[in-house]
DNA sequence: TAGATTGTTAATCGATTAACAATC
DNA sequence: TAGATTGTTAATCGATTAACAATC
């Protein structure tokens, strides 16, 4: 495929990935683009728009055969792989994806976690002992890590990340409150809590009027 | 002021605040829009665009007021207040938002936090008793609740958010995988984890290529 | 077949970038 | 004052929406 997608698209394909599954749940096996805007508050040429980026997956007359379409979603966005990830970082934040079953669920399988706080190293988070920092550029050779999960204090976050890259690791899930420069063949997804908070705030407060979503 | 704010601009927002947090504690006084957007890596002209949407916080000949400006947008973000937060659902999520000590640093005060399940209930984390959720509602009566955090599982999400819209809560912070519905004087914001990871694994593989943010 | 709905091209809309007069 | 840099208008670019021929 030689047309780049623009990330507004990719954005929105998990949305349309949800509510297939959710029509495939309720034995929905067909609906047209324009059910689907009407349940999805967009407008059906976005969906076609947006689809035509990977292939012709509809059938003129017919609409989208629902398991098909969820299907293909599900292969674009790479979800029929499994990723192997390593969550940097054993604080509270650390611990909660740990313990997210839905990631696994998905094929996203958490194959270690670290630490510097000798009081938690040695200890166990849903069955898996937490290993001291250090032991990562070992345990990146002895293992096949896709992403490391950054759930580190600010502090730490630009060194760590400069060994993430350094072993080897491709992908990064970004929890901590920094910006991380670009590394060439490095993917950086962000999540930035305090930001999205501070959105919130933002329409909370009537002062300045926005946009809608 | 009248005209509505893009909310394309109003994502921008943090990250200049965080950016010209960075600037005063490196002691920076003054900075101009070109300079701001080399390190942001941003263009100048959105710099100003953005900012002019709320005022003129700039000096011709000179740029900007590092300290002023970030006091510009602390206000605009509406960070000059302080919020009142109560977190629904005690699992991994709630406890780790709880725990994350820079929101309250921020003035935004977690002042309950409730759950269904009675092995929880009663029990403290950091300080606060788990409250039963079918308390809530006399809870709000009594307390100004400014936002909930939804961090219950998928199933429980629509309930619960519709009787947090009855007792009246202005704002919600999901972090629930659902699609809530607008409610007219509610606010939303959406954390999907899994969205966020998906996309993630999309830019992971080259099967399809993409625009860069 | 007739009706429905796609894939796709063209039109519109909005957001980003460029340019520059105003002015500190 | 001269140089720098803003605020703002105009130009460009990209994304969304509308329209419709193709076709199941």
């Amino acid at each position: 495929m030689d047309k780049k997608v623009s990330l507004a698209v990719i954005k929105r394909l998990p949305r349309y990935y949800r509510f297939l599954g959710d029509l495939l749940d309720d034995g929905i096996t067909r609906i047209s683009s324009k059910d689907l805007s009407d349940k999805m508050n967009v407008t059906a040429s976005q969906i076609r728009q947006d689809l035509n980026n990977f292939g012709c997956f509809g059938q003129q007359g017919y609409g989208y055969n629902v398991e098909l379409l969820f299907e293909e979603i599900k292969s674009i966005l790479g979800l029929n792989k499994t990723y192997n990830l390593v969550i940097l970082g054993a604080g509270k934040i650390g611990q909660a994806l740990l313990n997210y079953v839905k990631f696994e669920k998905r094929g996203f399988n958490f194959i270690g976690i670290f630490d510097v706080d000798p009081n938690i190293i040695g200890t166990k988070i849903r069955g898996l002992e937490v290993k001291n920092i250090k032991d990562l550029e070992k345990f990146t050779k002895e293992n096949n890590v896709d992403i490391a999960v950054l759930a580190v204090p600010k502090a730490n976050a630009y060194d760590i990340y400069k060994n993430v890259v350094e072993y080897g690791i491709k992908g990064v899930w970004n929890f901590s409150n920094t910006e991380l420069e670009k590394e060439d063949g490095v993917i950086v997804e962000n999540v930035h809590l305090t930001d999205s908070l501070m959105t919130l705030a933002y329409k909370f407060n009537t002062s300045y009027d926005f946009i809608e979503e």
